[in-house]
DNA sequence: CGCCAGATTGACT
DNA sequence: GTCAATCTGGCGG
């Protein structure tokens, strides 16, 4: 398989979302490697997005309008979100990994908390590129892909930004 | 500076 | 069903 470019993270959010379903995330932790499935995603926007926190001014605005390829760590509500930035600089785009199948670990990954604490993902990655600690790597198939609003938003878009892997038991949901 | 809200989770009544 | 924990930024005094 191979490693994903920055030219993968270089388009929209929501196209991004859709194409990182069912690739392989890799966490390098105290020289362990631990591997998942990504199998539900979310897209994030700029200022047009009003449950994104790039509406607001911060460094979190900051850090979504970086360069593809950078790690945006969120905490909220005692956790730790993990979200990819996409797109050109200057441009606030994001995809949310929202729940990952554990794959060479015991552990959960049916949640956006749960997989952050899983993978040991933390503010220490915030604002780091993909690739050294946390790699992505590329499906060897295009899985069945559902979609629907975002989950937990109060105020959602119009469309629906929430990709998931169909049938598949580690998608999150209480 | 204090208080509130929010992309959440888990423990307790 | 209800509530608290932790982090970031907006807003009021």
């Amino acid at each position: 398989m191979d490693k994903i470019n920055k030219e993968f993270f270089l388009r929209n959010a929501d196209i991004v979302a859709c194409e990182l379903l069912g690739c392989e995330i890799v966490r390098i932790v105290d020289g362990k490697e631990l591997r998942g499935k990504i199998v539900e995603t979310e897209a994030y926007f700029g200022k047009e997005d009003p449950s994104s926190r790039a509406c607001q001014n911060g460094d979190l605005r900051d850090t979504m309008m970086m360069d593809a390829g950078t790690i945006l760590v969120y905490g909220v509500h005692n956790n730790w979100l993990v979200n990819f930035i996409t797109n050109c600089e200057g441009i606030a785009s994001a995809v949310l990994i929202r729940a990952i199948e554990p794959l060479n670990f015991n552990g959960r990954g049916n949640g956006p908390g749960l997989l952050t604490r899983a993978l040991g993902i933390d503010k220490k990655l915030h604002k780091k590129k993909i690739g050294d600690e946390l790699k992505v790597v590329v499906r060897k198939k295009r899985p069945l892909i559902g979609q629907s609003f975002r989950i937990g938003v109060k105020k959602d878009l119009s469309k629906p930004m929430r990709f998931f892997i169909k049938e598949n038991k580690y998608v999150s949901g209480r």
